[in-house]
RNA sequence: GGCGCGUUCGUCUAGUGGUCUAGGACGCCGCCCUCUCAAGGCGGAGAUCACGGGUUCGACCCCCGUACGCGCUACCA
């Protein structure tokens, strides 16, 4: 069997999509799990949509994802160059191949005539504008006239009528087209750049391309790359063309309706893991209730064959909850390293926190968090004394006794030395004993007093990790500042 | 309009002719645990398997048609 070769080609126009990123996923996915290689091949033949540094935020996105590549820009390779804008020669060189043997052809039709041409079908209501064919009747001296007068020409291909194109698809199996709907596509751009649809057949077989793994917006175009491999004689890849990524309207996923850059999910805080592992599920699934991925699990796991063929919603909600299962799945200190990046990026970048008090908040928080900035914004007052109090726990829990009890605590916790959350927790108890009181009656002012709101970790926790000094500071300002 | 692809709970999906009175997950609701909030456990609501015809003893699964959705229809990828 031919060695598994696969290639990632997206055209840098400024960042990578998540439906790139899942396409990238896939081919990256079935390159290591068959032992083959992963391309990155830049698809930069559109010079008017070209976007500065957009191959540079590509290759961060795919490398921040875990996605690195064996060929492609930057790392280099045996086929390259890997950026389309440095192989014209080679496009060249098979445009003329192609002329000779009469499967392309110069086309200096206007632009002007085109739209007049496609104007006229449409009023004629034929069922689709294609190409004339105009310029397959110019003589080979035209031509040469045309081309020595510096006319601006395109070359197109040449499809001949009445032929049924067919090709195999991994996920969607037999596919079939008739040549009749099919335009003479243009190959060579007038300013001399391949078309997409050129430089990709060429691309893909100078390169050794076994699996073409893309969007199913090519789909449709697949037969004139058909066309292609067949007039040069060379093996067709094998095609697996991937469904579409939707916006919950069902629409192509496109900005507007949300985020979509990679770079998007990276600043809202998602972890790289929980991205893959969702954008992964997104059409795939290893026919088990598994859900939790980690990169190795999917590679093993991973085969085309198990695509799906319809779009899928990209659903926030699912990822949000991924990104807590593999929040926790993490290491403390795994965590703490990127809580200090997060802390400095808040308003308590200025303070300094020991790594031993940071990881008493991480294991106390980490079951209440999906995200690494909750560690900072869904327990502020591990950072600072409360402001201010929560109203609803003040009416619910604050009585007119609640001040007495909570001094008496506050006299039961001054005394202790070097109390652990043990003896915090008896103290507690021995007070609501002598007040002959449920413990709740004490606990709910003290967490209130101590963190300003009502929910949390346990409140001894808490307490123990504030320290004494700290509580019974903050049990003093909320006797005066709650009334 | 033409061509192509698709269609199972709100969402992601399992399902390859009988095991489906359709399973799991997210979300939602309830209960348990409990000092709160989570996490966890248990349970619930939620899909006439787009619709209509076939084929078959039997169809979510096979075939045909219809509807709807999406994609392509560029000298963009």
């Amino acid at each position: 069997m031919k060695s598994v070769r696969v290639r990632f080609a997206p055209s840098p126009t400024g960042y990578l999509h998540v439906g790139g990123l899942r396409t990238a996923l896939y081919n990256y996915l079935f390159a290591r799990k068959n032992n083959g290689k992963f391309v990155l091949r830049i698809e930069d033949t559109d010079r008017s949509r070209y976007v500065e540094g957009a191959v540079e935020n590509l290759i961060s996105a795919l490398k921040w994802c875990g996605l690195d590549f064996d060929e492609g820009p930057q790392v280099g390779g045996n086929f390259g160059p890997y950026l389309q804008s440095q192989r014209l020669d080679m496009y060249q060189k098979y445009i003329q191949e192609l002329i000779i043997r009469g499967d392309a052809y110069y086309c200096f039709c206007t632009q002007e005539r085109l739209e007049e041409l496609k104007k006229e079908q449409q009023k004629q209501k034929l069922p689709q504008a294609k190409y004339d064919k105009h310029c397959l009747l110019l003589s080979k001296s035209q031509i040469e006239n045309n081309i020595a007068n510096k006319i601006p020409f395109v070359v197109r291909l040449n499809v001949r009528p009445n032929q049924k194109i067919i090709f195999d698809d991994i996920i969607r199996s037999h596919v079939e087209f008739d040549s009749n709907n099919v335009d003479d596509q243009v190959l060579i751009k007038s300013d001399g750049y391949p078309t997409y649809h050129f430089a990709n057949v060429v691309d893909d077989h100078l390169m050794e391309i076994s699996h073409v793994i893309r969007g199913e917006e090519w789909l449709s175009s697949t037969p004139k790359h058909v066309l292609l491999y067949d007039s040069f004689g060379w093996d067709r890849p094998i095609f697996a063309h991937l469904p579409l990524l939707l916006n919950p309207d069902r629409s192509k996923l496109s900005k507007r309706q949300g985020d979509v850059a990679v770079e998007d999910y990276r600043t809202k805080g998602f972890l790289k893991e929980a991205l893959v592992n969702f954008v992964a599920l997104l059409g795939w699934n290893a026919g088990d209730d598994k859900e939790f991925y980690l990169m190795n699990e999917l590679i093993e796991n991973f085969s085309l064959e198990r695509v799906n063929k319809s779009g899928a919603i990209f659903d926030i909600e699912k990822l949000n909850w991924l990104n807590a299962e593999h929040l926790r799945k993490k290491t403390n200190n795994e965590i703490l390293t990127m809580l200090k990046k997060s802390i400095q990026q808040s308003e308590f970048t200025n303070q300094n926190y020991s790594d031993e008090f940071l990881l008493s908040i991480i294991g106390a928080m980490k079951e209440r968090v999906s995200f690494i900035k909750e560690f900072i914004t869904n327990c502020q007052y591990f950072y600072t004394a409360p402001m201010e109090y929560e109203q609803k726990s003040i009416e619910k829990n604050w009585s007119s006794e609640t001040p007495n009890h909570l001094r008496k605590i506050r006299d039961a916790f001054i005394n202790l030395s070097n109390p652990a959350k043990e003896d915090f927790e008896l103290e507690l108890t021995n007070v609501a004993t002598e007040l002959n009181i449920g413990k709740g009656k004490l606990i709910h002012p003290l967490r209130l007093s101590i963190s300003g709101i009502s929910t949390g970790p346990g409140v001894f926790d808490i307490v123990s990790i504030l320290g004494k000094e700290e509580v019974v500071k903050r049990i003093d300002t909320a006797l005066e500042k709650i009334k």
